[in-house]
DNA sequence: GATCCCGATACCTGGAAAGTATCGGGCTCT
DNA sequence: AGAGCCCGATACTTTCCAGGTATCGGGATC
């Protein structure tokens, strides 16, 4: 049997006449006459029965019918599905993010996406930049975001946004305020570094700053996300640096400041990382969104 | 699209290997790799991804291939019912019967049919001989069961069983007691009649039978079924002709005597009538088991 | 770096589907 | 009643596409 079968088949049913049917398909009468005959054969079945008029359906035929159109219109289904999933609009993504990342871009982000997407579904898990490569290469997850990325070999990587550093400060610190902070200012401050955890991380940035400014800095407390060390500047143990999106957490006694004289290299990035051979279209289109937001984060997503 | 593509896709994901995946088809492996980005092109979706040691699953194939084997199993389901129901195995086949018909020999048929159909759903109704005739032409019914028929146009019938007359009579007539009866015997006892309704019925046979025996039979009382007539017998209304089934009726009072000198006639048909046009395998099947109840009743249904 | 494996490509062949022409049977309308 | 018409079936031809053979090319393996 062929698609072509049910697809004359049907139109023979509907038109309950060869010849109109034929017309409606295309092609001459004979062929499709054939068709319908070679389709009886197969099915070892009488589907119509001719008459002066032309034809109609046999109880068997009517049953066929049925059938046949609920075949027809699920081929149409699954074209449109696939076709669908090809342009990245259908599907499961799993993505990985990492603690402080969540706070503001991410979100944002996904929610630009879920609306361009509305028919993938994002599965969020939260995992460091090890476990997010291992993951990776297992092909559990599609798309990592972090930050301070070194090159691994099979993962590509891609920047999503570039921020500046701030210090986040108790508000009864004489130095909140100033408007603007430099570092030499901090070189008696106790700090709070994070995350505790795979390195490189944001500890090695912060330390290299302060001993690019000149000094090394006193360790208050070493914790393991942003959350905990606002909380900890929210409380007098010390200050710290962040980056800008941090700024959303409005603990109060916490105030946030620009850092004066800002060196080239007093910016966070924050990266996403994928399977450099990942070819799939969901991932694409992620990709896609990602540059969008990039290019105007503002406009877009205001 | 063509439900070769579909085959040849499940083949090749299933072996993740065109080659080997060609020699489980049967055919080379030049047009299997053809047909493959046939069906990529016409979708506009990649499948596959090539790999040196063969192909594997996009995450779109993944779906794609979900739905493939859907539509494969649909299709193949659909030819096997459309050919159960081509065979009479499959479907609904409306019957109309009438009252007294009921009894005893019909449903033993309709047994013995479900056993050997078990797919078929047999609706019954309730119908006179023309509510039959009508319904039949209508097209609700596909057969109708009925005695005394006289030849109506576009229809058709087949005897099921003619069966000899009984005569039911109260046990506590004298003419109880003899083993046989005959009908000259009767001229002097009422008759209770039935069944009213559509003409010519059994009335106008037992009246034509005492008639050939040479008498007017006295009427006691019109009834509309047989039932009703057995239980005015047991009453001590009046006796009735019967046919030899109605003697499953164990009215207590009632006993059941065979016509002595029977003459020719003393027969009373049950037919079926259907539609002289009626090409449908489900009636074919009916009709066929039909003629195998006609010819070892005792046999096959005990 | 030689070999092997696997998919892709080029070209040819055969068979099936579509086209043209025509038949034949049954209904309709004068 | 008979001519014409409608519709499906059949005979024959053409066209197109699936499938076959031969071969290429690229990546992996030893």
């Amino acid at each position: 049997m062929d698609l072509r079968h049910l697809k004359y088949f049907i139109a023979v049913a509907e038109e309950k006449n060869i010849g109109r049917a034929a017309v409606r398909l295309h092609i001459s009468q004979p062929p499709l006459t054939r068709q319908i005959q070679q389709l009886e054969d197969e099915l070892g079945v009488r589907l119509f029965i001719r008459t002066p008029r032309g034809v109609e359906l046999t109880s068997t035929g009517e049953l066929f019918l049925e059938e046949a159109r609920n075949i027809h219109s699920l081929i149409e289904q699954a074209t449109e599905r696939t076709q669908l999933a090809g342009r990245g609009k259908l599907g499961r993504l799993d993505i990985a993010t990492f603690g402080s990342g969540i706070l503001d871009t991410i979100p944002k982000l996904l929610l630009a996406f879920r609306k361009n997407y509305p028919d993938v579904k994002v599965v969020l898990h939260t995992m460091n930049k090890n476990e997010q490569i291992e993951a990776l290469l297992q092909r559990r997850i599609s798309l990592g975001f972090n930050r301070l990325l070194t090159p691994t070999p099979g993962i590509a990587s891609e920047l999503v946004t570039n921020e500046s550093l701030l210090l986040a400060i108790n508000k009864n610190d004489p130095l909140s305020k100033a408007s603007e902070v430099s570092l030499q200012s901090l070189a008696d401050h106790p700090f709070i570094l994070f995350p505790t955890g795979s390195r490189p991380s944001f500890i090695d940035k912060t330390v290299g700053l302060c001993q690019q400014a000149g000094f090394t800095p006193q360790v208050s407390q070493e914790v393991e996300d942003v959350v905990t060390a606002i909380s900890l500047v929210a409380s007098g143990f010390g200050i710290c640096l962040v980056s800008e999106t941090t700024s959303v957490l409005a603990f109060p006694g916490v105030v946030y400041r620009p850092l004066a004289h800002l060196p080239e290299n007093a910016h966070i990035d924050l990266s996403c990382i994928f399977r450099a051979d990942d070819g799939s279209p969901l991932l694409a289109a992620f990709l896609n969104e990602i540059r969008n937001f990039r290019e105007s984060p503002g406009k877009r997503y205001p």
